[in-house]
Order: C-alpha cells, then structure tokens, then sequence
DNA sequence: GGACCTAAATATAAGATCCAAATAAATTCG
DNA sequence: CGAATTTATTTGGATCTTATATTTAGGTCC
C-alpha cells in the first residue's frame, strides 16, 4: 500500500509517458516538487517504476542540474488480451504502455472442445503466448477475454446455450485477474481508442452481428448486457414483432445466405453459377460485385440499405455521429458503404452519421481487449498490484 | 470556502436527512466523530446547517449523553423547476430537502411571445411563485427549465426555429445559475426518482414526442442533444429512409390526426361522427374507445402496435427493462398499453419491457426539474454558496 | 439526593500529507 | 574557475485526520 494519497494521480500520468521528469509530473498533477518526488519515491519502492540515468544522449543541450527521470518498470507487469471467439482465439500481451509483445492465433472448434476445453485452449494459447517473449503467467496483472455473447456487469451472459457456451467461465482457468466482455463492446473500444469520438457505434459483422455503443463517451451495457443487439431491425421491416433467426447475422454470413436461396430463381447472368451453390460464400459474392456481376451486386445493394436502416436508427435515437464497420469483412465492405450512403438523405436536415470501415482488420477485438485492460489499470492501478521488484 | 476537505460528503448526507446526529454522519461518512464535529462546525459557520436543541421529544429513552442535533438550515436556499412548454409554464419552489413549496402554471402562447416574452414571462412567474411563499430571487440556488427542444452538454440546442424559440435564452433573463434541460430528459428523471430502475425509457407523449433514456444508470445526451429522438419509426416501418413530419407526433397528437383525417372513408358507425371533422381531439377519441367505438379502438390499436415497436427497438437495442408513458395522456393510456402488450411475443426469449403509465401526470417534467435541481445540488455543493445567514 | 452508568462531546497528542521557502547539488556557459 | 540555471533536498509549518484520554450531560438505581 501506497502512503501518499496522489499516488494514483501520478501513476496514471506515468503510465501514459515513455520516461518523464518531476517537473513533468508536476505541471500535470499540480503537486509540488518535493510531493511529486515523495510519490515517485513511494512507487519505486512499490515496484511500479525505476529511475532512468540515461541522461547524455537525449537530454541534449540543457542548462541546470539535470532532472531525475523516471519509467515504468519493464517488469511491473503486462497485461493480456484475448479474442475468444467461436472458431479461433487470439491473443496478444502487451506492456503497460500499450506495446505489443507477443501475439498467437489458433483455430478451434468450440462445439468440440465445451466450456472446459475452450477454458483449457484459452491457458495454454496465453501461456504459449507468454512464454514466446519470455514472461511468466505471475507477470500479468490482468486479462481481458472478448466473446460473442451479451455480457453484464458481473461478466455474466444471459441463459442460453450458445451464450453459456462462449462465456465459458475463463476466470477460474486463467491466471489473475480476468474481465469477460463483449467483442463487440472490444471493437468499441478499439475503434474508441483509435479514433476518439464520444458517440460512435461499432458493428462487428462477419458472421454474427454485434454492436458496441458508446455514447456521451461511455460504453452502453444494459443489466443484461444486452445492449447494441440489433435483433429489432428484422421485426421492423417485416412489420411483425417476433424476430427471425436472420437478426443475429452478420453481412458475411448474411451474403452468402442471400447468394445461394437467390441464385436459382435470379433469371440472368451470374459468375457465381460457376461454383456449387453449397460452397457460395461471402468472398465470393464480393469478388463479383468488384468484377461488375450484377447478382453481386444486387446482394451488396441489400447489405447497403441494411446499414443504411442501423444508420438512421443509430444516428436518430442515440444522436450517433460515427458508425464503423469492423471486423475481418471491413477490408471488403467499401462497396456496401458507398451504397448506404447514397441511400441516405442528405437534405432532409437529419445529422446523418459518417459511415466508415475499420482498418484495425480482423485484430479489432484483441485491439480492444488490450486497450480495455490498459484502461482499467489506469483508472485505479493501485487495484494492480505491481510485480515484485526482482534482483 | 470551507476549511474541511470531507465537507462535500457530510453535506450530501445532510442534504438528504430531516436531522441527525454525529453519530449518524460518522456511521455514513466513516470519519472519526471530532472530525465530523468540526467538519459540522465549519457548515453552521458558512450557513448550511443550524443546530437542532428539541432533545425531550423524540429522543426518547436513550442513554448518556444526548446527541448535538443537526438540521439542514430551512433559509439555506431553494430550487426552482419550470417546465418551460409550447403552451403552458409549470414552476415548482422547493426547499433543498426536495419538499415542494409553492407551485404555479400559467398558459402562453409562444408564438406570440418570442423568445424574450419566453424568457420575461418564465421570470415574472418565478418571481411570483417565490412570494407566494415569502422567498426572495436571491434565495433561488439553481433554477432548472425544461424546454421541448434537443439540448446538449452546453443547453445549447439545434439550429430550427422552434427549438431556438423554446430554448429561449433563460440563462439570462433568470437569477441565479440556471440549467436548461430537454423535457422528455425531465420526465426520466422524475420517473427514475419515482421508481429506480437503471435502465428505463420514458415517452414523453403529448402533442409532441420525446423520450428520456436512461441506460446504466445514466441520461443518455448524444454530442447535439439528440438522444431519444424517435423519427426513424416512420423511416423503418415504411422502408424508406426520409421521415416526414409524424415522427416528432406524441400519441395525443397522432390519435386527433388519425380520427380526423380517416373518419371519412372509414364505412362502420362512430360516435365521432357526432363532431364536427376539425374538432374531434385526442380526448374523445380516447372516451369513445372506452365507450366500446370500434372506429376509436381502432385508432388505439394502431397507437399500440406504434408503441409496441418502440418497445421492442427499446429493448433490443439498449436493453431497456421498463418504458413508462408519461406526460398529461398517461392517464388515458392503459389501453393502448393493453394493446402494446398483447403484441409483444411472450415466447420469443427475448427479453420484453414492462409497459407502465406515469403516476405523475402533468407535472412530470417539473418534477423532474426539481429532482434534476437537488441531484446538482448535492453532487457538489460547494458549487452552490448556501444563502448568507440571516438574523 | 447521591452513587453509578452510558454515550456523547471535548481536549490533547500524534501522524499523515502537502506546500513554501531556504539550501544544496549538478550542469552549462562565459 | 565562477556565474547562471535548473533541479534536488531539507526544513518548518499548515491542514486535516485519527487515536486516546478526559469531561460533560443526561439517565437509572438505591
């Protein structure tokens, strides 16, 4: 435990800055020298940072004494993210300031494995992941774990069997620390992080569909955690209120769908016949769209109004002022945007929402697990114990 | 300025209790009781508090040495709501124990009056209401408005005509700090003191439409104030993506829209028929249902399947648990609730809102306001200098 | 009424945190 | 080397808080 009560005020600065001075420190916090470097003291002896005397090379041509500069200790801990979604995982580890240190990637068959065996993959791909940069499992102060299911404010999913298969209760296998959250609550955040806009929505749309919220700068959960379920847009269009099971796809799973039950009653010309209609998938719709096939094209133009639907509703009942697509679909997804925006109109004195791709690609969830975990331990590090110091 | 760091705290407690003792505000603070003495010491001295001496009564049978007895002091200062509308204004005086002390409502026409007449006419009535019950401006600490306009963090609204005409400047035309607020934000508030529930919408449905939301907890404002706003129901029920001008309709307003402009080539027998066409209201068509008119009931149909739509976007988009209906209607309402009701799947796993009406009625949005006003009030109450003690 | 009990108020000492000012140290520049 | 400059360190003091002991204002019991 730390004695001086601003300590939290200044590790958090510290954790931001390569290496800083007291007198940095002091214009931030609005301490006095001698309290900032009583506290720098006190976080030294904590482990939290070591003192840096590099001073020849870049304190270049300064006058005076010259001043004690502090860092982060290398070794006070990282912090884990991990994608866990329902064919593959990905980890990364990253340090304290956000640099990534090791990263992995596995494909699994959750339906194979079950909640143990997914919790079993999730230790062993972030130990691997570990033990690749040379850390041990006691270095990570916290993991942060995305998966595609509605997530409270306990980490808990709603009953559910798919739901309960995902949240596969990653706390009790992993080391320290764990948080569980949405992925596309961790897209959010990425994209958040990325390119800071205090209301934005995130729609994570490969196969499933998801949607991070933030607005008025805060991420939008619900008691069950089922905010940013886009399940409404099915019952509205079809002016009935039992949704159907096309609710929760994305627009990769939602093209290929699309491409196959169409392509036999479709009367013209189509690239797409080419191949056995069991093996269409959304690659290929959008590789024809982008060679001029008009069947293409047509599905694109249905996922272009389809956004174009999410956008007005976002933008006009949460005051949106940002939608991203992201996911591994969004290096793809540019035509459909384009659709979508022509669809929108622009005179009608409504503030329509900019639609734009990711280009965080298929890492956006880990993205955002790492920069989520680096948030929490900046909001309260001191509920992170650093780790200790070493000879 | 008060010398004690703890204050804040101690006078949030305050604010909220009729009297207490040392002993209470140490169990709630966790100071040490010569601590919290001093601290009280301090809040007499700057006029928040006065010292209570009427032991006998109700202290009862106690042992030992009887408690110093402390009171928020009744002269401390008053919050002030005023539901700023289109054809009416409401104030409300309350002390800062949030108990209602004089109440008054006068009808406008804004068109008339402009922005200034808005402003002079809100001020005339304040001032009024305040010697009703013999406080003077000065005594005012904040004074909240709600206005049936967008407003952002800065009570800034839109451009538009009528939003810059409802939001008429009342900063400067009012004593004291002022806060301008949007109505239906109000009317959320109010039901959320009313009936806590984190996640609760609020429609505010009269002549014109507007929804409060509250999702974690939290108003949701959006960077132009637009939270809440419900123009995309038109856009997605008639899979066009213009909304024309039934968006921004309350329920009152839509049930005198429909009877008026349907009655003609609707072929059954009505009791309306009964009125001249441009005369029928919202009331009786409401009356009419009641009366078992099924050209009425069919309007109150209509009005709920409207609302049951809401109600599902609500919930599957923001998780909402409880939408209550509020404003001057909500005592009319319960059957197009019934309707709502009846549309809603029960069996679909999803997760449905309760639909409630407000037992608050018109008041709903100074209610609000006046809530809004003791929120600030003890979120920092060092913002608000308590009135100088007077003899 | 007086001895005794109890819970609160008050007094006192001490610790923690921080600042302001004075002093000391380390470096650059002339 | 000395002046200037910038930072570090030390010192003393102010503020806020806790802990402990003492006093006070009521009760109860005999």
């Amino acid at each position: 435990m730390l004695r001086q009560i601003n300590s939290d005020a200044l590790l958090r600065f510290a954790l931001q800055e390569q290496v800083f001075t007291a007198g940095e420190a002091m214009a931030v916090t609005g301490l006095t020298r001698a309290t900032v470097l009583g506290v720098c003291d006190g976080l030294v002896a904590a482990g939290w940072l070591e003192e840096v005397d590099g001073s020849p090379a870049e304190s270049g041509t300064h006058k005076g004494r010259p001043a004690r500069r502090y860092q982060l200790r290398e070794s006070a801990g990282v912090v884990v993210g991990l994608d866990a979604g329902e064919t593959h995982f990905t980890t990364i580890v990253a340090d304290l300031r956000g640099r990534e240190l090791g990263t992995r990637r596995r494909n699994i068959d959750s339906h194979v494995l079950g909640r143990a065996g997914r919790g079993a993959g999730a230790r062993e791909l972030i130990d691997l992941t570990l033990r690749d940069i040379g850390r041990a499992p006691d270095d990570v102060l916290l993991t942060v774990v995305g998966v595609p299911a509605p997530i409270d404010a306990n980490g808990m999913s709603p009953e559910g069997e798919f739901w309960q298969l995902m949240n596969s209760g990653f706390a009790s296998h992993l080391h320290g620390m764990v948080v569980v959250e949405n992925d596309a609550n961790l897209a959010a955040v990425a994209e958040g992080a990325h390119e800071p806009s205090a209301n934005q929505a995130t729609l994570l749309t490969g196969e499933r569909f998801g949607a991070g919220l933030i607005v008025d700068g805060r991420l939008l959960r619900g008691p069950r955690g089922g905010a940013g379920e886009m399940r409404f847009l099915d019952v509205l269009s079809a002016s009935k209120l039992v949704p159907d099971e096309g609710g929760a796809d994305g627009f990769g799973a939602l093209a290929r769908k699309w491409a196959r039950s169409r392509i036999r009653s479709y009367s013209g010309d189509t690239v797409l016949r080419q191949l056995p209609e069991g093996e269409i998938n959304a690659e290929d719709v959008f590789r024809a769209a982008r060679e001029g096939d008009s069947f293409a094209a047509d599905i694109i133009a249905r996922l272009g109004a389809r956004l174009a639907r999410i956008a007005v509703v976002l933008s006009s009942l949460l005051d949106i002022e940002r939608v991203v697509i992201a996911g591994g679909i969004s290096r793809a997804i540019e035509p459909v945007l384009d659709h979508a925006r022509s669809l929108l109109p622009g005179d009608s004195g409504l503030p329509l929402p900019a639609l734009v791709a990711s280009t965080l690609g298929a890492e956006v969830v880990v993205k955002g697990a790492i920069e989520s975990a680096l948030t929490r331990v900046r909001r309260e590090p001191n509920a992170f114990l650093p780790r200790a110091a070493r000879s």
